[in-house]
RNA sequence: GCGGAGUUUGUCUAGCCUGGUAAGAUGUCAGCUUCCCAAGCUGAAGGUCGCGGGUUCAAAUCCCGCACUCCGCACCA
């Protein structure tokens, strides 16, 4: 199923839908999500804590969205985040100073050079417009993050262009009060916000978008000695450094150089092993490593976790070896001492980052989830059990002689437990069909037998088959079934 | 931001060329029927025709502007 498939789902059942749609001043790249996209959401980060924060010992946080403008300072996104760009005065259109200077003239130029130093070069190369060799008017830099103004002097901050930047002014309190030892994880999620030229498709380019963000902070000198490789050491990954991806297992992309350290590996293991969870097909999944142009301005060593979707390759993680990039600059402007005691050695820890999109994830799940059964003439959202947005449906085969009494103290009894979704009214194989489309793994029908033995018909979403089991044995059947792997 | 195509009820579509006050399917709800997979019958609700302006006696329809959605380019820290 395709991208218009997931959308028409994604309305008609409320996974995700345009923000202030009545309104004809509605912005462009903001989403909202509905009952079943926030169910599904919900147990999507239950999965992503149990298989990282959980599994690795990690803290979690949960910090501002609007942070001070010295945090930006530090973090370079106020001086790097921002694009030099030209605007043709003819046709408007709207390039890259730096690139497109490059391209015609050959002159490198750094992005963050004084805007006057693209002017003068424009000027003196006669650089023209390529599309309709019209004149450039001046430079101007395009800041991709939202300014906001604090209080009645509306002083100057911004809204988070990523989540990270709390843990890292965070970290020398952290480290210290909840007894840190390298390496150490630390993780949030929440909103982030950017300022997109052009957001498209939905949940894949947001202004306003989640993320799940991990930074494992560790000592420099002990990449390679990271006991809890073992667990990894033969999880098998695709990764990709030129043009095709080769699978291998993790332990053969360390010795092989592929990926530069243990330290590294275990995560990119560990990570793999969470989306394998979710049901998204891993076989349609790469690390692709990036370039020098490609990466961002604090990464030195970066892998994208990219997963195939019918609109092509979309990145789900960024995972980046950010060095003592954000420490050492944090620590520079604030004066705040960054440095701990690893065993007898002070070091000023280095982070590799952990990056995930969970707009896009989610997206991707309900993509490979969701199957056109031709067969049985429905849709059907194969949903892993403990991901979907509801549990189980409690029907009552027809609504008379006091079926529909009996099922909803069936549903009275199981709705605190998992989620439950009761349903009277309309022809069966409709209710069933209804449930299949949101991924109710079960349903259970009560029928005459029922008044008669105290049993029920529980229905399975993907076979579509059918078994009677006793109504006390029903609490702890779906509680199993739905568990968490 | 540039170029192209679109926008009619929850969803899909007709009507637009040739202006006369919105039609169908599906879905939803209620009732009847029905002992298990979108059946049938009866009834009901649901539309600022993307937004604003113009032309006209009259605009979903013609004209202008804008927004949004999708595709391509550029961008994606």
């Amino acid at each position: 199923m395709d991208y218009e498939d997931v959308m028409k789902l994604a309305l008609e059942r409320g996974f995700y839908f345009p923000s202030c749609e009545i309104y004809a001043d509605a912005q462009a790249g903001f989403w909202e999500y509905g009952p079943s996209g926030i169910s599904l959401k919900n147990k999507f980060l239950e999965l992503w804590r149990r298989e990282l924060i959980r599994r690795d010992g990690m803290l979690e946080i949960d910090g501002s969205q609007i942070m001070s403008k010295s945090v930006f300072e530090a973090s370079g996104h106020l001086g790097n985040f921002a694009d030099p760009i030209i605007k043709c005065t003819k046709c408007n259109s709207t390039f890259r100073a730096d690139r497109t200077i490059a391209e015609i003239s050959g002159i490198e130029i750094p992005e963050s050079a004084d805007l006057i130093e693209f002017d003068n070069a424009i000027l003196q190369n006669n650089i023209k417009c390529p599309k309709c060799k019209g004149i450039f008017d001046n430079t101007k830099n395009f800041n991709m993050m939202f300014k906001v103004g604090i209080g009645p002097e509306e002083a100057e901050a911004y809204l988070r262009p990523e989540t990270c930047q709390s843990i890292f002014v965070d970290f020398p309190r952290l480290f210290k009060i909840m007894r840190g030892k390298l390496p150490l994880g630390i993780a949030q999620v929440g909103k982030s916000f950017r300022n997109e030229i052009a957001p498209r498709q939905s949940l894949l380019r947001l202004r306003e978008f989640y993320q799940a963000e991990i930074e494992v902070f560790c000592n420099p000198s002990k990449l390679d000695e990271i006991e809890k490789f073992s667990e990894v050491r033969d999880v098998v990954i695709r990764v990709q450094t030129d043009a095709e991806s080769v699978s291998m297992t993790c332990e053969k992309a360390v010795e092989s150089g592929i990926i530069p350290n243990k330290f590294v590996a275990y995560y990119l293991g560990i990570l793999t092993e969470f989306y394998e969870k979710t049901g998204i097909d891993i076989t349609k999944t790469r690390f692709r490593k990036l370039g020098d142009k490609e990466k961002a301005f604090y990464a030195k060593v970066a892998f994208d976790f990219e997963v195939e979707t019918t609109i092509g390759w979309l990145e789900l993680v960024a995972c980046n070896y950010r060095s003592d990039y954000d420490l050492s600059n944090h620590a520079k402007k604030s004066k705040e001492k960054f440095d701990v005691m690893d065993n007898d050695e002070k070091v000023l820890p280095h982070v590799f980052e952990i990056s995930m999109g969970i707009d896009r994830s989610l997206y991707t799940i309900l993509e490979h989830s969701l199957k056109d059964d031709k067969e049985h003439d429905r849709i059907v959202l194969a949903l892993k059990p403990y991901l979907s947005p509801v549990h189980v449906g409690i029907l009552s085969l027809v609504k008379k002689d006091g079926l529909k009494e009996k099922a909803d103290e069936i549903y009275l009894k199981i709705k605190r437990k998992c989620d439950a979704f009761l349903d009277h009214s309309g022809a069966i194989g409709r209710r069933y069909r209804r449930l299949d489309e949101i991924g109710s793994p079960f349903a259970v029908t009560v029928d005459h037998q029922t008044l008669e033995d105290e049993t029920v018909t529980i229905r399975m979403r993907d076979s579509m088959e059918q078994k009677r089991i006793r109504i006390l044995e029903l609490d702890s059947m779906i509680i199993q079934s739905i568990a968490f792997p």
